[in-house]
DNA sequence: TAAACATATGAACAATTATTCATATAATAT
DNA sequence: ATATTATATGAATAATTGTTCATATGTTTA
């Protein structure tokens, strides 16, 4: 990230206008950290997953072809992210979807990338 | 990426079902990849300025506080993810949001990130 | 044609990150 | 109590990636 001089722009009013509209950076890094999380097969695996059930940790590992440690890894994130919730019972951990907003992410890039693939 | 035996596994039954209804590893490689995409905040950047307005990479690269060759590079992602379409006038290059999708995608990530701040 | 301008690109570097391996924790069962 | 089972975690490694710097390409203007 670097600042510029007036060099290179070219409708220097829009870029004003644009700049008073746009979010915060804060506002925008969050955004990029909810995507971030969603952008690794691993974890796109488990999201797909559980949109169909509440699963525990070694059913995903098995369901993924991961390994328990790296399943476990990666519901971390997921749970710091705020994408998955989770309930215990005895040793066994049940992990879930955390809101509608995960499922309406997903189907909406899977009809994107399945567009694209009538598209041509 | 590794596979396992039995071990670990609470109901097979339920694993069993969910492989079945599981999308390819190929799709859900493609969707983790336009997550992936979205999930810089230089690139949440450009794509948040080009929901106002078509603009050209010096104006993106003033508005985003970035230099014009990282813009340029970042440009080249959202291309290849066919996040972004472009019309050349000239030298200079416009580009803009290729289809409804991303603005979907990018208001729902919003309104998620938002209700988390209020949930507290 | 030469200078100026807008954009693109390649190489190098630093930073981030996903997995593995070993081991720790915690709950259950014998 | 001890063994077994389910999950979590820390350190190390390998791979990926975003930015910078220098420069190239392509377009316009003087």
């Amino acid at each position: 990230m670097e600042q510029e001089t007036n060099e290179g722009i070219v409708d220097l009013e829009k870029v004003n206008k644009i700049k008073k509209i746009m979010p915060s950076d804060d506002l925008l890094f969050d955004i990029a950290e909810v995507f971030k999380v969603f952008g690794d097969t691993t974890r796109m695996k488990i999201i797909s997953a559980l949109l169909e059930a509440e699963l525990c940790v070694g059913d995903i590992a098995e369901i993924t072809n991961s390994t328990q440690s790296a399943i476990s890894h990666q519901l971390r994130v997921l749970k710091q992210a705020k994408l998955v919730k989770f309930r215990k019972d005895g040793k066994i951990v049940y992990y879930s979807l955390d809101d509608e907003h995960i499922s309406e992410l997903y189907e909406i890039a899977k009809k994107h990338i399945e567009e694209g693939y009538e598209h041509r």
